[in-house]
DNA sequence: GATGAGCGG
Protein backbone atom coordinates (compact mmCIF):
# COMPACT_ATOMS: atom_id res chain seq x y z
CA UNK A 1 0.00 0.00 0.00
CA UNK A 2 1.27 3.41 -1.14
CA UNK A 3 0.97 6.06 0.81
CA UNK A 4 1.77 9.91 -0.60
CA UNK A 5 3.14 11.82 2.50
CA UNK A 6 3.52 15.58 2.20
CA UNK A 7 4.08 18.79 3.78
CA UNK A 8 7.24 17.19 5.18
CA UNK A 9 10.06 18.89 6.88
CA UNK A 10 13.05 19.61 5.00
CA UNK A 11 14.66 18.13 8.34
CA UNK A 12 13.13 14.81 8.68
CA UNK A 13 14.57 11.86 7.14
CA UNK A 14 13.58 8.51 5.39
CA UNK A 15 14.37 6.40 8.98
CA UNK A 16 12.41 9.02 10.79
CA UNK A 17 9.53 9.05 8.56
CA UNK A 18 9.45 5.20 9.06
CA UNK A 19 9.36 5.20 12.52
CA UNK A 20 7.00 7.56 12.41
CA UNK A 21 4.70 5.31 10.41
CA UNK A 22 6.12 2.27 12.37
CA UNK A 23 4.05 3.37 15.27
CA UNK A 24 1.00 2.68 13.83
CA UNK A 25 1.92 -0.50 12.45
CA UNK A 26 4.11 -1.72 10.12
CA UNK A 27 6.02 -0.37 7.72
CA UNK A 28 7.71 -2.24 5.06
CA UNK A 29 9.58 0.85 3.23
CA UNK A 30 10.09 4.95 3.45
CA UNK A 31 11.49 7.34 1.11
CA UNK A 32 11.54 10.43 0.75
CA UNK A 33 11.81 12.35 -2.85
CA UNK A 34 14.39 14.82 -3.00
CA UNK A 35 17.20 15.92 -6.27
CA UNK A 36 19.62 14.29 -7.41
CA UNK A 37 22.72 15.62 -5.70
CA UNK A 38 21.11 18.77 -4.33
CA UNK A 39 19.55 19.06 -0.98
CA UNK A 40 16.27 19.96 -2.91
CA UNK A 41 14.35 17.15 -1.47
CA UNK A 42 10.72 17.86 -3.25
CA UNK A 43 9.46 17.91 0.63
CA UNK A 44 6.81 14.82 0.61
CA UNK A 45 7.41 11.17 0.70
CA UNK A 46 6.01 7.84 0.19
CA UNK A 47 5.60 4.85 2.93
CA UNK A 48 4.34 1.46 1.75
CA UNK A 49 2.57 -0.60 4.38
CA UNK A 50 1.28 -3.80 3.75
CA UNK A 51 -1.85 -3.73 6.13
CA UNK A 52 -3.96 -2.18 4.92
CA UNK A 53 -6.40 -1.13 8.25
CA UNK A 54 -2.58 0.43 9.87
CA UNK A 55 -2.40 2.47 6.60
CA UNK A 56 -5.77 3.89 7.25
CA UNK A 57 -4.77 4.39 11.26
CA UNK A 58 -1.34 6.07 10.16
CA UNK A 59 -3.09 8.46 7.55
CA UNK A 60 -5.85 9.02 10.00
CA UNK A 61 -3.51 9.62 12.61
CA UNK A 62 -0.36 11.21 10.71
CA UNK A 63 -2.47 13.56 8.93
CA UNK A 64 -2.16 16.71 9.90
CA UNK A 65 0.51 15.79 11.97
CA UNK A 66 2.51 17.93 13.63
CA UNK A 67 6.17 17.44 13.46
CA UNK A 68 8.87 19.66 13.71
CA UNK A 69 6.17 22.51 13.96
CA UNK A 70 5.26 21.21 10.83
CA UNK A 71 1.80 19.44 10.02
CA UNK A 72 2.40 16.55 7.32
CA UNK A 73 -0.28 15.35 4.98
CA UNK A 74 -1.05 12.18 4.85
CA UNK A 75 -2.68 10.12 1.97
CA UNK A 76 -2.68 6.98 -0.36
CA UNK A 77 -0.74 7.78 -3.54
CA UNK A 78 -2.44 7.97 -6.69
CA UNK A 79 0.40 7.21 -9.17
CA UNK A 80 2.64 4.58 -8.96
CA UNK A 81 0.92 1.40 -9.89
CA UNK A 82 2.94 -1.55 -9.04
CA UNK A 83 0.19 -3.87 -9.34
CA UNK A 84 -1.36 -4.76 -13.08
CA UNK A 85 -4.68 -3.30 -10.95
CA UNK A 86 -6.84 -6.42 -10.87
CA UNK A 87 -10.24 -5.41 -11.19
CA UNK A 88 -10.87 -3.78 -7.97
CA UNK A 89 -14.74 -2.41 -8.40
CA UNK A 90 -15.37 -2.35 -4.61
CA UNK A 91 -12.60 -0.03 -2.90
CA UNK A 92 -13.26 0.72 0.96
CA UNK A 93 -11.62 4.04 0.06
CA UNK A 94 -12.74 6.52 -2.26
CA UNK A 95 -11.30 6.70 -6.36
CA UNK A 96 -9.20 9.44 -4.62
CA UNK A 97 -8.59 7.30 -1.57
CA UNK A 98 -9.71 10.07 0.53
CA UNK A 99 -11.15 8.62 3.83
CA UNK A 100 -12.60 11.72 5.39
CA UNK A 101 -14.80 12.48 2.38
CA UNK A 102 -18.65 11.07 3.02
CA UNK A 103 -20.17 11.38 -0.32
CA UNK A 104 -18.72 13.87 -2.61
CA UNK A 105 -18.61 11.62 -5.64
CA UNK A 106 -21.22 12.64 -7.67
CA UNK A 107 -21.24 10.75 -11.35
CA UNK A 108 -21.66 12.61 -14.75
CA UNK A 109 -25.67 12.65 -15.45
CA UNK A 110 -27.37 14.16 -18.26
CA UNK A 111 -23.97 15.16 -20.18
CA UNK A 112 -25.03 12.81 -22.91
CA UNK A 113 -28.26 15.21 -24.72
CA UNK A 114 -28.25 13.17 -27.76
CA UNK A 115 -27.29 15.75 -31.20
CA UNK A 116 -30.42 17.44 -32.84
CA UNK A 117 -32.72 15.17 -35.26
C1' DG B 1 22.14 28.02 -0.13
C1' DA B 2 16.79 28.60 -0.11
C1' DT B 3 12.43 26.51 -1.02
C1' DG B 4 6.45 24.71 0.75
C1' DA B 5 2.57 22.47 -3.52
C1' DG B 6 3.28 18.37 -4.82
C1' DC B 7 3.02 11.82 -6.55
C1' DG B 8 8.59 8.75 -6.56
C1' DG B 9 12.73 4.41 -8.73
Amino acid sequence: MDIFVGSLPFKLKEKELKELFEKFGEVTSAKIVKSKSTRQNKGFGFVDMPNEEEVRKAIFELNGFEIMGRNIEVSLSEKKDKSKAKSTKAPKLNSQGKLFVKDTYKPFKGIDKRGKR
